[in-house]
DNA sequence: CTGAAAGCGCTAACAC
DNA sequence: GTGTTAGCGCTTTCAG
């Protein structure tokens, strides 16, 4: 045994662990991926070493041939809780696997395209993206390179990556339906700018039908706004001050929410009793006393787990598409509570 | 040109760019590299066949021998929006050069060594942690395998790695000036508990210091939270029900802080008639108007540029441990107005 | 200034 | 069942 140098450098190798436990690398490289072929005896031995030599491979070296059992997470926005709980159950559904999560944040700086490249680049063995902006054509191009599952992106074509979505449209309707029932039917949406995105289109939709349903299609009435404050203060006013002032506003996020809250505020209209609000993804400020938001809950820890899960199934072969909707449940505040009664 | 296969293999090559543009395999690495001692003509010949080829480097087989141009960022909790202020700031930092950030957070599932492992594993070139719960021998440690930097850990005896700090004892005297100034002098602090930070230590000592200089040393009240709403709760209460109601607190965050406000409400308090309130952070919903919460701003953007550039530093070869500290800037709002007037 | 060639640590044929 | 070995794509001496 050391037939060649075991150099006492920094970091420990499989040729070292081979040598330790009286071996060959490949032992030692199959007990590592768990491969079939090797007996419990030798098996054993070799863990024996592993650990005692506190043997780790090197994602790197593992990259040049195989797996390097690393998956990317790629999200828009670090800032939105909803996207916390999507890594918490990645991370959830991972613990106990090989796989390690990187996460990749697209920022004004750097593009979505330029944070597939460099995951790609470093090898992950696939990737879940979060609330894509990029279009259908090329996620398909993308996995065609590699396993990829795609969360809040509700597919249009066939397509061949997974998707994991909570199911927008039930979720629009569900609000509608809340406000409705406690006597608010001039209910305006308040939705989001920026460029075409299949969860706007699917909320919107929910929205309008929930609304013609309930015979007030008349009433339907969708602003767009952007993310900044500046942005949703003139959309909200231009609903505020509209002739047909709505009695409650459906907000695209809890974010934009706070934000119309504060206008409504500064225009002296008291909530819910002269606006009634609900909003989408009950992040944790929104059950504070101050706050007391209705909202879509879309568990963004289901979405996470769902989508470690089929990633982890198509790294692992799986040649199909699979599309998971999940059911959107609303956690009711003040915020709409019914007129007259506001401290029900 | 062409000696070995040039196989239309998925990926370009630095062996295909070498081909096609008829030189050797290790000009086009010292050119990718921008190393020394090739003539400009043949690094203008190589450029054009990357370009044209579009080869990108493969992160892994360039770990396997020098750096994989990346750097790894440890969070200790995404929903920290300050963190993302952090993120953006070593994003801009690094941008243009060919660096990219790889993140780790740390969850409750995968603790802060085995995040470190990880990106270890993977090559990183260098890792900047924030708000670290490890002592100072671990990093130490760490500190020793490759080029760190801690934003969120002041330094207690000499250390072998970078540091970038928030002035948080300044941040704390300016919390207590502020309020002193403007009428409050029974000041109280919610301070985070869980575990020996530095930073809590810091600003503790900040909130003493002031204090005994304003002669309100008979004042000092410190009561130590965890994060969660149930806990802050129990803190708030505590403060509030002591025979010595304190006029004022000084939260840790602006998330406790939330919290508080919520509590205080709910005890009937208006704010800040009955309880003043000055938070650190200063995130973007502290300046809603129904939130409108005095903060220490401590520039999270600026921590993460000087992690980044202090990181390049190290990875290109500097020896000698450097210590940042950023000035806390006072974001004043209605939390802390002087009693009496506090709609001023 | 330029190129040939020796590996980096690992996986996966393939031979025994 | 187990071991030998040929590379993966790149960086980096070291000759020319």
């Amino acid at each position: 045994m050391g037939k060649r140098d075991t150099r006492p450098t920094g970091r420990t190798t499989i040729r070292q662990v081979a040598d330790h436990a009286g071996v060959s690398v490949s032992a030692v490289s199959k007990v590592m991926r768990d491969a079939y072929g090797v007996s419990e005896h030798l098996r054993a031995r070799v863990r024996a070493s592993i650990h005692e030599l506190k043997y780790r491979p090197l994602s790197s070296a593992r990259g040049m041939r195989g797996r390097t059992y690393t998956i990317g997470l790629i999200l828009p926005d670090i800032r939105n809780p909803l996207f916390a709980d999507i890594l918490d159950g990645v991370g959830a559904e991972l613990r106990g696997t090989q796989y390690q999560v990187v996460v990749g944040i697209t920022e004004s700086s750097i593009g979505e395209p330029a944070v597939f490249e460099s995951m790609i680049d470093r090898q992950v063995d696939g990737i879940i993206v979060v609330g894509t902006a990029l279009d259908e054509v090329h996620l398909q191009g993308l996995a065609s390179r590699l396993p990829l599952v795609a969360i809040g992106y509700h597919p249009i074509d066939k397509v061949d990556f997974d998707t994991v979505n909570n199911d927008d449209q039930e979720g629009a309707r569900l609000a509608v339906r809340h406000l409705m029932g406690n006597g608010f039917d001039n209910i305006a949406m308040l939705s989001l700018s920026g460029g075409y995105s299949t969860v706007v289109a699917k909320r919107e939709l929910g929205y309008r039908l929930e609304m013609i349903e309930a015979d007030a299609g008349t009433s339907i009435n969708i602003v767009r706004v952007g993310a900044k404050y500046a942005d949703v203060e003139r959309g909200t006013l231009e609903l505020l001050r509209s002739p047909s002032r709505p009695a409650a506003i459906f907000c695209w996020s809890d974010h934009i929410a706070y934000a119309v809250a504060s206008v409504a505020a500064g225009t002296g209209l008291a909530i819910p009793t002269d606006l009634a609000i609900v909003a989408y993804d009950n992040s944790a400020f929104s059950g504070l006393a101050q706050v007391s938001l209705t909202s879509v809950d879309q568990s963004g820890h289901r979405l996470g787990q769902q989508a470690g899960h089929l990633l982890v199934g198509r790294v692992s072969g799986r040649g199909n598409a699979e599309h998971v909707l999940i059911d959107p449940v609303l956690a009711v505040r003040q915020s709409s509570c019914a007129p007259g009664h506001a401290d029900a």
